[in-house]
DNA sequence: CCGGTTGTTCAGCG
DNA sequence: GCGCTGAACAACCG
């Protein structure tokens, strides 16, 4: 559920919301919920993995985590950390965490940070990229500041696309291998966006959770890499080490 | 049934 | 003040 992609889906499954007023908050989420109640939606946003509740004056920020999930005019078993009833139907999120945020959008989200939006600046993130060049690539792609969205799954599938090991040090990669690394940042999360919808996401999947590599033939390594030390999974072949 | 995870924040320490 | 580590959170899958 949590990457970028994910939560542009979700971003327009509850369109239908937008522009209406929340008749009815519950859930057990601290946030001061009254606050929201004969509120009406001014617009959904988001910015990476932060689904974005825009009002006249404040936002509503929900970040699903690990573990996080929401439905649409349905209820779950558990009890909805917050829950909105419009007239014309709910949206109930769960296990997520939730935060008011009073301070001006922009000010707050660098849009050229968000691989899925249109202010997105491949500059902007090989800028950031320079200025750290002893960051693992494996790294550099989780920080969401430079790539907004993109998580372990898309990690994954971009460094096998490209063919670049892991533990590369980004400053150590060609300027050309570089601007194919962040292009294909955004690339990739918008196939992930596509398969997603159509339901067949892990049916693409190359590396992520793969045994093996479909160009080598031999065992992918799996391992726990990078200061973030998540699950990682490549060729030792085809994938070059730049140090 | 246990181990692990599409993620982030925060306390504690050196 | 920094970076690093581990804990906490939490639900589901295999």
């Amino acid at each position: 559920m949590p990457e970028g992609p994910s939560i542009v889906i979700l971003k327009e499954a509850v369109k239908s919301f937008n522009k209406k007023k929340i008749l009815a908050v519950t859930g057990n989420s601290k946030i001061d919920q009254q606050r929201l109640l004969n509120k009406k939606v001014e617009d959904f946003k988001s910015w990476g993995k932060h689904f974005l509740i825009c009002f006249k004056d404040f936002l509503v920020s929900v970040h699903f985590l690990l573990f996080g999930s929401y439905r649409i005019n349905e209820q779950r078993e558990m009890k909805p950390r917050l829950s909105f009833k419009f007239k014309n139907g709910e949206l109930n999120l769960y296990s997520c965490a939730i935060k008011i945020i009073e301070e001006d959008l922009n000010e707050v989200y660098d849009w050229s940070a968000d691989v899925m939006n249109e202010n997105w600046d491949a500059t902007a993130a090989r800028k950031k990229i320079k200025v750290n060049p002893d960051l693992l690539v494996c790294d550099a792609l989780l920080d969401q500041n430079i790539f907004s969205g993109v998580g372990n799954i898309i990690k994954n599938e971009v460094l096998y696309r490209i063919r670049v090991h892991p533990l590369s040090r980004a400053g150590a990669l060609p300027p050309k291998k570089l601007k194919v690394l962040i292009d294909e940042a955004r690339n990739y999360s918008f196939d992930f966006y596509k398969w997603k919808k159509e339901f067949v996401l892990k049916k693409h999947w190359l590396a992520h959770t793969k045994k093996y590599c479909v160009r080598c033939d031999i065992p992918l390594v799996k391992k726990h890499l990078g200061k973030t030390n998540r699950r990682t999974f490549y060729c030792s072949n085809c994938q070059l080490l730049y140090e």
